[in-house]
DNA sequence: ATAATATATGAATGATTGTTCATATGTTAT
DNA sequence: ATAACATATGAACAATCATTCATATATTAT
């Protein structure tokens, strides 16, 4: 049981009686922080967006992806290998063509959550 | 009721037999995903996710959230004026103190679902 | 009015990011 | 071996971002 250190300063915010300690204790920490929001950051944009959202229905080749989204090759593989560094993705090699397709039902999951949250906002 | 106009181009990928309209038809739209990745983007920093975090628990004053954070008033100024446009914290003005609190039970739940995710990984 | 306190904000800056271009790698067919 | 195709990747560039600094606004106390 380690006690952790809580580093609050001496100031008291005089328009407050919160106890800030407490509140520190129950934060997430900065590593946790870290991950939440890289996490996040992988969903950020728009074209990662709807290449998991194309994935969600099924596994798809780099050109199939590249004509569905109506860029460019290249952008859409550095996405790709953005999104399989952060393991959201993972691919299946055939022959020439490689297939991509959603590696964590987690991000599945938070991605429909918050799509459904989007609609009946 | 409107016809989507699926712009398909007539290349074929060898690699895979995919109907690439059908795949389309289900994807989200060019708006719906600006919004999600807006939605993610706001939470894909470690200074918005603690600050998030740390509401998740109480209201909180600017003062108190730069100490909790370790970081500048202008900083934590600045990054729940983001917070406040994207609807995601409310304001609450007490005589010379303001506090912030979160405004979006959405947020919350995404958020809190993510956290569990990252736990358990 | 003046000082003190709490928050907000514009400008500046260094860092990160998404796309494009050119090219490389790897696979299949001839 | 050569050509054609699918994907990957490094460099470059413009755009966006988070923080800092200086300063402004607003509120309260003296």
């Amino acid at each position: 049981m380690e006690e952790q250190a809580v580093e609050i300063c001496d100031d008291l915010c005089v328009g407050s009686d919160v106890n800030l300690s407490m509140v520190k204790q129950k934060m997430v920490d900065e590593s946790s922080a870290a991950d939440l929001a890289e996490l996040f950051k992988a969903l950020s944009d728009p074209t990662r967006v709807k290449l998991i959202s194309a994935m969600l229905q099924q596994e798809l080749c780099v050109h199939d992806l590249s004509v569905l989204l109506g860029m460019g090759q290249s952008a859409i593989s550095h996405q790709l290998r953005y999104l399989r560094n952060m393991r959201i993705v993972k691919r299946r090699k055939s022959g020439k063509t490689v297939f991509y397709s959603l590696d964590d039902s987690h991000i599945e999951e938070i991605f429909l959550l918050t799509l459904q949250h989007l609609k009946h906002a």
